[in-house]
RNA sequence: GCGGUUAUAGUUCAGUGGCAGAACGCCGCUCUGUGGCAGCGGAUGUCCUGGGUUCGAACCCCAGUAGCCGCCCCA
C-alpha cells in the first residue's frame, strides 16, 4: 500500500546552496585561492571521514567536539555467525539439531531446525538483527507457524537491548540474548569536526617530513559537528584554512611563519572586502607551560569559585582555560585577578610571542593581544588567535553573538601526538558560512547593489528566440555554433510567443537573435541589442563578432 | 543539551473561532514576427505535522518537527 509521505527535507543544521548565492561562495573561495597561491600554499584534499582515534587524540578527548558533537559510527561490522551458533550450542545441551546448517542467501544469516525439549524448532541466528521485525522475518514466521515450527532468534545482548521487543513478541518470535558482540573487525569513523587534525594525519602518512622541506597547505571543505543549528551555525559547514609546517630545520617553528600567516590572513580579509576585523592573539605557551599554568589557574579559582556563576564554576573543574574568557559581567572583576598565562611563559616561549609581534608591527598589521584569548582545542601551542567582527551591536556583522570569523594558532607537539615525527606547525580556519553571512551583511548594512557581491549573474551575450517550434532544432544548431565560438548563449523555445521570449530575453541576455522562417531563408538575422533598442540586420558569419559587442 | 520565539501561495508577509488573503512573481488576453508600460482575467495552499476542545479550528489546548534568538560550546 502506498504510505502518504511528506516530501523529504535537507536535515537539520543541514542547508542547501543555490544561485545566485553560490557566486557569492565561488568568489570568496577562487580569492582564497588566488592568495594562498601568492603566498607558496598548495591544495591538500583529505577525506571526509577518518578514524575517530585521529580526533580523540589530536583535538582532545575532554573537548565538547569530541565528546559530544562528532558524527561517529562504526564502519565495517563484520558477524561473526560462526561464534554465535558455537556459543549458543554450547549452552543448549537440550537441543538436538536436525539435519544439516543453513545459509540464508539474502545477508549473512545462519539457521539450523532442531528439536529443543522435543519442541521443534527453526533457531535463527543474527548478529545485526533489524529493529523491529521486518518483512522476511513475518514471512518466515507465518510460514513456520502454518507447519507448527517455533520461532527462535538468537541475538547478542548488546543488540537486544535495542530491539523493538514488543514487536517481535507480539508477533510470537521467541528472542534469545547472548552476551557477547560477535562482531569481528570494526572500526571507529568519523565525519570530520575539523581539518587540521586530517591535515597533519596526512603529513604523517605521506612522510611529508622526510622531504626536509616546509610543508605550506590549503584546504576548502565541509565539516560536521552535532551541535544546536544557528544562524551561521550548521551542522555540516564549510572551512577554509591553511597549515604550516615541517621539521624544525625547515624552519616551521619560527616567529616568522606565524607572522606570515597572520599577515595573510589581514591581506584575505581585506582582498575579501571584509570591513572592521580585529585581530587578537596571545601565546598558552609550550605544552609544558600549559600545562603548569593550568593547575595554576586551578589552585587560584579553588578559594574563590564559589563566588562566580554557575557555568564557570563547572569551568574551573573541567576546562578551567574557558573561565578566562567567560563573558558573565558578574564574576569579570574575579577573573581579571586570576594569574595571567603570560607570565608562566618560559622565555622561550615569550621570545617567541614578542618575535611574532614585532614582525607583525613591522607588516603594519594591527593586533590586539588578549591574555585572555584561549582555544578550545588540546593541540593549541604558544601563538592562539582570532579574528572577529563587530558583534551584533553593529548590524553589519550579521553573526549575532558568534563573532569569530575564524581562528587558529600554533600546534608545536600534534604530530608527535598523532604518533608521527616532531613537525611543529601553525594553522587557521576561516568558518566560510560566517565569512558569506558577514559580507551579505555588510553589503546590505552600506547599501551597497547586489552586484557588489557578485550576486547577479553577468547577462549573456544572445539569447535566441525560435519563431514555431519547427525553428527549435535550427535555433539549437546556431547556439551550438555561437556557444563554440565562445559567446554566452540562451536558446528559447519556439512554442513561446514573440512577446515572451523578448521578455524572457531581456531578463538573462543583452541580444536577442530572431530565428525565423525569413532569417533560416535569407541566413541573415535579426538582432535586437535590449540596451539601446536598436534592430539590426547581421549575416550569419557576422554574427558572432556582432553579439560579442 | 537548556530556555525563548516563530511556522499561511514561488517569495515577502497580512489575517480572524464561521467561504483562504495582499503585494511581487508566474500564466493568459487586449497584442498571430517585436519586450519593458498599462488594462482585464487566471492559476497556484496538507494555513509545518499529529492529536484534542468545539456545531465549526489556519486561529484555542497538548505533543512533535523545523527555522530563528539567547545559553553551552566553537569557526
Amino acid at each position: 500500500m502506498p504510505t502518504p509521505s511528506n516530501p523529504l527535507k535537507a536535515v537539520r543544521g543541514t542547508r542547501d546552496l543555490l544561485p545566485p548565492e553560490t557566486a557569492l561562495w565561488n568568489r570568496v573561495e577562487s580569492i582564497a585561492r588566488s592568495v594562498f597561491s601568492r603566498y607558496g600554499f598548495g591544495e591538500i584534499r583529505t577525506p571526509i571521514f577518518e578514524d575517530t582515534q585521529l580526533f580523540a587524540r589530536g583535538v582532545g578527548e575532554e573537548t565538547d567536539i569530541v565528546s559530544k558533537e562528532m558524527y561517529t559510527w562504526e564502519d565495517g561490522l563484520r558477524e561473526d555467525l560462526a561464534l554465535l551458533e558455537d556459543t549458543w550450542l554450547e549452552k543448549h545441551s537440550d537441543a538436538t539439531y536436525v539435519g544439516t546448517p543453513f545459509e540464508l542467501e539474502t545477508r549473512p544469516i545462519a539457521w539450523r531446525l532442531a528439536t529443543i525439549n522435543g519442541v521443534e524448532t527453526f533457531v535463527e541466528f543474527r548478529v545485526l538483527p533489524e529493529i523491529s521485525p521486518d518483512f522476511e522475518v513475518r514471512q518466515r514466521f507465518s510460514e513456520l507457524k502454518a507447519r507448527g515450527v517455533q520461532y527462535l532468534l538468537v541475538v547478542p545482548q548488546w543488540k537486544y537491548d535495542q530491539l523493538n521487543l514488543i514487536g517481535y513478541f507480539t508477533l510470537g518470535i521467541k528472542l534469545e540474548p547472548l552476551p557477547g558482540r560477535f562482531v569481528a573487525k570494526s572500526q571507529d569513523i568519523t565525519l570530520r569536526p575539523e581539518n587540521t587534525a586530517g591535515v597533519v594525519r596526512a603529513y604523517i602518512e605521506h612522510n611529508l617530513g622526510d622531504t626536509g622541506q616546509l610543508q605550506k597547505l590549503f584546504y576548502i571543505g565541509p565539516q560536521f559537528r552535532r551541535e544546536r543549528p544557528q544562524r551561521g551555525r550548521y551542522r555540516q559547514f564549510w572551512q577554509i584554512g591553511a597549515e604550516v609546517l615541517g621539521p624544525i630545520t625547515s624552519g616551521s617553528e619560527s616567529p616568522l611563519r606565524d607572522a606570515e600567516v597572520l599577515e595573510m590572513l589581514a591581506t584575505l580579509l581585506d582582498e575579501l572586502g571584509i570591513k572592521g576585523w580585529r585581530l587578537e592573539l596571545n601565546s598558552v605557551g609550550s605544552a609544558e607551560d600549559r600545562t603548569r599554568y593550568v593547575d595554576i589557574l586551578r589552585q587560584a579559582l579553588a578559594p574563590i569559585k564559589h563566588q562566580l556563576c554557575e557555568d564557570n564554576q563547572r569551568r574551573a573543574e573541567t576546562n578551567p582555560l574557558r573561565v578566562l574568557d567567560s563573558k558573565d559581567p558578574n564574576d569579570q572583576a574575579l577573573i581579571d585577578g586570576l594569574p595571567k598565562i603570560a607570565d608562566y611563559l618560559d622565555e622561550s616561549s615569550r621570545q617567541h610571542f614578542d618575535a611574532v609581534l614585532s614582525a607583525l608591527a613591522a607588516c603594519g598589521v594591527p593586533y590586539t593581544v588578549n591574555p585572555r584569548l584561549v582555544r578550545g582545542l588540546d593541540y593549541y601551542t604558544r601563538t592562539t588567535f582570532e579574528f572577529t567582527v563587530p558583534t551584533s551591536a553593529d548590524p553589519a556583522s550579521g553573526l549575532g553573538t558568534q563573532n569569530a570569523l575564524l581562528g587558529g594558532g600554533r600546534y608545536d607537539g600534534l604530530s608527535e601526538m598523532l604518533g608521527g615525527p616532531k613537525a611543529p606547525g601553525i594553522g587557521f580556519a576561516i568558518g566560510e558560512d560566517r565569512l558569506i553571512l558577514t559580507l551579505q551583511a555588510q553589503a546590505a548594512a552600506k547599501d551597497l547593489e547586489p552586484r557588489t557581491l557578485n550576486l547577479e549573474p553577468p547577462k549573456l551575450d544572445a539569447y535566441i528566440a525560435p519563431l514555431g517550434p519547427e525553428r527549435n532544432a535550427a535555433a539549437l544548431a546556431l547556439a551550438r555554433e555561437l556557444r563554440r565560438a565562445g559567446l554566452s548563449v540562451e536558446v528559447g523555445d519556439g512554442a513561446f510567443r514573440l512577446k515572451k521570449s523578448f521578455e524572457a530575453a531581456d531578463r538573462v541576455a543583452r541580444h536577442i537573435v530572431i530565428l525565423g522562417e525569413d532569417e533560416l531563408a535569407s541566413r541573415i538575422f535579426t538582432v535586437k541589442t535590449f540596451a539601446t533598442g536598436l534592430q539590426t540586420k547581421i549575416a550569419r558569419n557576422e554574427l558572432a563578432q556582432s553579439l560579442r559587442a
